[in-house]
DNA sequence: TAGTGGTCTAGACCACTCC
DNA sequence: GAGTGGTCTAGACCACTAC
């Protein structure tokens, strides 16, 4: 053991990029400020573009960088704290809402949103009980400070909203008006909320404008009305740019 | 406009790779079956490894596959849902609990952390006022189905925690314990929370049995008594394996 | 020691934005 | 058309695990 100690524990070189551009963009540079391009980045740090590019990928993830093909690569403004609580026991769509309602179908369900609303929460679901049909899928898109941070689908199964009308010249739009209308009719009991990572499908990544793959926070709601499900939200938030909170943190963000 | 359209919208070769991979999961694979090695599965698929690799990257972000180093690529299981609700509005560490608490250290708090403990919930922050000091760092490591899922660090700044008697033959996990439970002695008013995508610390990632830059959910948790914020919670959870709930979900997972 | 995933390179071409 | 980030290739070597 008569060796110095060089290196132990050899740090990838991403990683150290990663740190050593994230200090200079706390000292050097302001929010909004156009980082130098990639090719000429990894020049300067004597590395591969694809190895700077891992670094950079990590500080996007972080909310830390914004990067727009044909444009540049920007420093991003601290995340936006995104209030996901369970407002005031509210139904989507009522009250004063950030949330604009663009669209409205009728689909079958995926199966996983089919299961959530066979679930009964006062009896156990009977295997083949009831087959979920066709269903109102009702699309609202979310913006905070003129910026999409969000899309969502609601799924309505007809039953929860038995006094909708619909004529075949209601736009999709109105539909999704009068299913939001509709629900609100229904006692709300409960919700409850789950929370996980995903990737952004081409349709959301489109309207939250990102590419397909962006990584998002996908919340599962499901709205409980006299000990059934009536109704189920999955709605994808950007994940580089949105802070949840489910209270009234909202002042800071804590980087990892 | 005589031409038939070919590829409006040409796909992404990854992309495409991660759907078929991900159906041939649903299809031809059991959870925790071993998948052919990347080499290989670059080949079957007639596409470099680099290319191979984003598509795998994208399904284990999205928590269907699992990679280790020196072993293989193996199916995961469905996420575990993992509680995070303000469950009776309790201190960390009170009632029955699937943390463990592992150290507690002395430190100075890292800056975001320092502002989040100086706001004071009654009046404004005055600038300068009593600048944060060392607080109690408490470690705390979660864990479900023998599996590490959460590592915590907990600052508790010492006013919080008046009655506490230190001696210097206390062990790290003796001092963490006696700050949770003096920190349960004061009356517990609120507390609110946020959920932001991350990275792994390296330290982070070691616990995790994960690489460093890991993506993870983080959870900033603040503990509110007496009008003033008495701790600040710092929770790292593992994103591919986890999915959040915060009531009695549970049950399934909705992928994207 | 053999086999795995993780890192890294030095190129190439493509899709997009802006001028 | 010039410049940007996004995709892709065909290699190489390294760190780790298991036998």
């Amino acid at each position: 053991m008569g060796t110095t100690q060089l290196e132990s524990v050899p740090e990838p070189k991403y990683w150290h990029l990663k740190t050593v551009i994230g200090e200079a963009l706390d000292s050097e540079f302001e929010v909004g400020e156009i980082l130098p391009n990639e090719r000429e980045l990894a020049a300067r740090f004597g590395v591969a573009r694809a190895t700077l590019r891992q670094a950079l990928e990590q500080l996007e993830l972080e909310g830390r960088l914004q990067r727009r093909r044909g444009v540049g690569t920007t420093v991003a403004p601290p995340r936006v704290g995104v209030d996901v609580s369970t407002a005031q026991h509210q139904w989507p769509g009522a009250g004063e809402d950030t949330w604009q309602a663009v669209d409205c179908t009728s689909l079958v369900p995926p199966v996983a949103v089919a299961r959530l609303l066979d679930l009964h929460a006062d009896h156990d679901a009977e295997a083949g009980a009831e087959p979920v049909g066709p269903v109102y899928a009702v699309r609202r898109l979310r913006a905070t400070h003129g910026q999409a941070v969000a899309a969502e689908q609601l799924y309505v199964p007809a039953a929860s909203v038995p006094g909708l009308i619909v004529t075949p010249a209601m736009t999709g739009q109105a539909l999704a008006r009068g299913v939001l209308r509709e629900l609100q009719r229904l006692p709300l009991e409960g919700q409850d909320r789950a929370v996980e990572l995903g990737s952004a499908r081409a349709d959301d990544a489109k309207e939250l404008d990102r590419l397909p793959g962006a990584p998002v926070l996908v919340v599962t709601t499901r709205y409980l009305s006299e000990g059934r499900t009536a109704a189920v939200s999955v709605a994808t938030y950007r994940a580089d740019t949105c802070r949840l909170t489910f209270g009234d943190v909202g002042d800071l963000q804590i980087a990892s």
